[in-house]
DNA sequence: CCGGGAGGAGAGGTCC
DNA sequence: GGACCTCTCCTCCCGG
């Protein structure tokens, strides 16, 4: 935390080290992030409805158990009211 | 829209196609999104702030979207509130 | 477009007016949130799923045309993956 | 898990309370954002860039927030990327 | 009609 | 482990 050329420049190439390494990271997701919203853009193009197929993907992602658990009470909860 | 083999199995099969494509990206986005966390372990290990780290991060990424063409309209509005 | 006092005195005046307003709003709107918020918590320490019931209240919102538009085509997608 | 009249009817009346507290309060917040966007549309009509407006409340808003007690660490870990 | 931006909801991480 | 809070994703609305 101190002086010339010297002290903690450990640490500093430490923290530059992790930063470049996490960014260099982040673009290589976004260019995935880009890739998808592409794929997207091809299906809609096809005349698939983008906003069901989202909701396709969210389903297939899901824990059986867990959704049946969560459809079960929102059953339940609807039933409240009629 | 179809062709041979049962009812728009062409469609059904460009839907697969599609969704598998999307679920295969995400695989990977998911990935890296999980080596950026690895990355801010071995941070944190190394006794770094990640919080601190994380708003660096963010910082750098915003600066260069910054230069917008309406910075001198903004400055202008801006002023009215002294 | 001005008058007297100061180049454009009335447009600043009239700019300062509509974001102030507008600021109002959104002092009041977010007053609104905290008390849903608020709510939930309630819900919550009375033993309701908070997120079952998100999607409770989301699905009263909803127009049953749409809503049956949506789920029979989400049925048909999920169809391919048998 | 429950009482005298009929089942669970305590807990009945306490979601359908929860919920129609969260359903009236989320129409006066609703009420709120068409107000807002009925200010905008107002400054749009006298020749305001509603884009840079939004640009400027944003930032009115961010301000205060900024002066976190981190500061000087975050200031202290930018310095190593010069 | 399409793409981009803003707002809201949900999920995950962090601190207590 | 529970609550807050940040971040990401989804949806809707405005502008081009």
């Amino acid at each position: 935390m101190t002086a010339t050329a010297g002290h903690n420049s450990l640490a500093k190439d430490a923290l530059k080290s992790f930063v470049e390494r996490i960014e260099n990271l982040e673009t290589e997701k976004k260019a995935l992030a880009d890739d998808i919203k592409e794929v997207y853009s091809e299906a809609k193009a096809n005349g698939f409805d983008t906003k069901v197929m989202r909701a396709v993907i969210r389903e297939r992602k899901k824990d059986p158990a867990d959704r049946d658990e969560f459809d079960s009470l929102f059953d339940l909860y609807m039933s409240v009211f009629g």
